[in-house]
DNA sequence: TTGTAAATTGTCAAATATGACAATAAACTT
DNA sequence: AAGTTTATTGTCATATTTGACAATTTACAA
């Protein structure tokens, strides 16, 4: 009964939008108006399917989340049993060209998090699924180690790989990637066995 | 003759109260409205003395890179002639307890720099400083490796100590400061000699 | 065809941001 | 005291953003 619903799809229209004006102009920055255009939508649809601002940085925050811990998952299923770790580092630092759009996104995530508690929460889930996965990994390969030592090398590599997205703004990444390599392996190299 | 000008001391405040608004509501969000309420003048004085928000985001850079390299020189003056390499790393991770305000600003400066060219050159130079210094402080205490060990490991330090001030707004600061300091020390370790 | 739920369009009022500029007041020099 | 430079205040026009809501249209079910 009734008109069928284009909810879903129109979510991900505005969502996809809202993305897009992320990266290039910021949350705070991302009017509703802005938005709506990017959507090709009347802003008055915007407001009726996912309501203001802070709605929509919640739910662009959910989404973001989910699709970053599908490709990371989808690449963690990819690993080999055995000589994980090596298989990892070349995926983080060679293969994985990540979107600059989706990392600007998450960037503005990270520092919106000091602005809004339950964003912040979902972030540091986020950032200790990641870590945990690591440590992980390399706790398998490399199991004669104190969790100490695993933590800090774990910790070393997602530093190197953030610290490239991070740094991707100001655009010095192809000049870092290699030493960022490089420095992970070292790292890798220091635990024993 | 006239009347004497308060244009240095004004511009002061204007941008100590542009820097609190940044690091409240992002680049974006800091219309001269609030900055001029921050400041306790008149948004018209903010325009006759700095011009608009294009202007203030020129001068804020300048002023929080000088900042930021008069801190750093300070903190390399200070380094021993030998044993330098261990004092950095005691600086970096374990005394620096920098500014959350300052690190939140140079954030925003960083992510804005996608959107403007002159700013990004100026963060790619301050980035570059900063590494090239981290480097030469190394190769003196570890002159038998090569170039290329010595930037991998410069580097992998540098993303150390950014990542703590990257991921300072999700708040997991105090957590993760020990694992990136042991992981430093490690870089170290894998150099010869 | 009729009823209904939802999409879609359009409009209004209020708040906010910005640029430009006039007018006044203050502080200094000669 | 006169002149000059700058600070300071105030205002106007304009554009943007937002929230709220009314009116209309569309697509489906019975």
């Amino acid at each position: 009964m009734g008109r069928p619903s284009k909810k879903q799809e129109r979510t991900e229209e505005i969502l996809q939008a809202f993305q897009r004006c992320v990266a290039r102009f910021g949350l705070e920055g991302s009017s509703l108006e802005r938005i709506a255009e990017e959507a090709g939508l009347q802003r008055s649809l915007v407001r009726h399917f996912v309501g203001n601002r802070d709605d929509l940085i919640a739910m662009l925050a959910d989404r973001v989340i989910a699709q970053s811990d599908a490709q990371w998952s989808a690449f963690l299923e990819i690993l080999p049993p055995q000589g994980a770790v090596e298989a990892l580092l070349e995926g983080l630092f060679h293969e994985a060209t990540s979107d600059p759009e989706f990392v600007l996104v998450i960037e503005s995530l990270i520092f919106a998090s000091s602005q809004k508690p339950e964003l912040q929460q979902l972030m540091q889930q986020w950032l200790k699924r990641f870590t945990d996965d690591v440590t992980g990994i390399i706790a398998r390969d490399f199991p004669q180690n104190s969790a100490e030592d695993l933590s800090a090398v774990a910790f070393g590599i997602v530093s190197l790989y953030f610290n490239l997205d991070s740094l991707a703004p100001i655009g010095l990444n192809d000049q870092y990637r290699e030493p960022a390599y490089k420095a992970a392996q070292r790292l890798i190299n220091s635990l024993s066995n």
